[in-house]
DNA sequence: TGGGCTACCATGGGCTACTATGGGCGTCAA
DNA sequence: TTGACGCCCATAGTAGCCCATGGTAGCCCA
């Protein structure tokens, strides 16, 4: 099961280091790619991160739209030129850029949390604000779901 | 019959780890999902787990909404985000974070009950008082169901 | 039908490997 | 030269692995 589950918190050494959580690190070994994809979520206060498929799924999105269009143009330097690839250390550590620590207003500790096909970092305290709402929300969703639908 | 049925308490032992009941183990291990995926129930103060069924399921919940939209993000996180996969030891016990224990309650026991495709864990004395619950409205929908057709 | 035996299960505890984290040192580049 | 970063080693805490034990439920046999 290649999903990135479950969330994690870790904190950064005094270097401004900090370690991938080991079973993230898992995936991304199976994913095959060597570094850690990066880039700032669009609608969210939090960084995107993956391997090879997060890269594909950003691909096919691009290609969804018409070569040279204005928008793709937009996304794809929204998406790409935003991005980073990092390298992780023999012992899984990565070193976030001071942008992407600002941006979300890092301080000693991030959330990083699993999303199926990708994860998210996030500053812990708004992650969990966040998490409240979603599923609030996600509430409202299986409500209407089960009333249309079956199951759950 | 691979499904999750009836409902047993277990206790934590020293190390905060608790035995999953052994018929539950067995429908797991046909799942051929090595570990437990675990979730907090959006509707209730338990603990949905199950195997791989349960992952796609949500998966397939997933797969049903837009990608990229709003709900999508949000379920996505309110239900991957929250979720942890457990990995059972080789005599069938894990070991429950203190997050989920500090949500659900738990102090000493557990409530392992079936739910068929998946099973939930409760504390103890609020499953019963749920249960209790749970008869009473039965009782009226079977009697409602009885009125119109025939049979019990 | 009753008594004894056995296999399974929940629980306990020791040990080890792994993980997150800290810190030193060399190298490369500004 | 100095700072930053990559590589390496050290360490405490913990999660997983293995073996032990007591209780019980099911089974077999008389």
């Amino acid at each position: 099961m290649d999903l990135f589950l479950s969330h994690f918190v870790n904190r950064f050494d005094a270097k401004g280091r900090i370690s991938a959580p080991a079973p993230f690190r898992a995936v991304l070994a199976k994913d095959g790619f060597d570094g850690l994809f990066i880039q700032p979520a669009l609608d969210a206060p939090a960084l995107d991160c993956g391997g090879k498929a997060l890269v594909k799924e950003i691909e096919a999105l691009l290609d969804s739209l018409p070569p040279y269009s204005r928008e793709r143009e937009d996304l794809a330097t929204a998406l790409f030129g935003a991005s980073e690839v990092l390298r992780l250390d023999s012992e899984g550590r990565f070193l976030l850029g001071e942008r992407f620590r600002a941006a979300l207003d890092l301080t000693d500790e991030a959330a990083f949390v699993g999303c199926g096909h990708k994860f998210q970092i996030w500053e812990p305290r708004r992650f969990a604000a966040h998490l409240e709402e979603a599923k609030t929300r996600a509430r409202g969703l299986k409500a209407r779901i089960g009333v249309k639908g079956q199951r759950e």
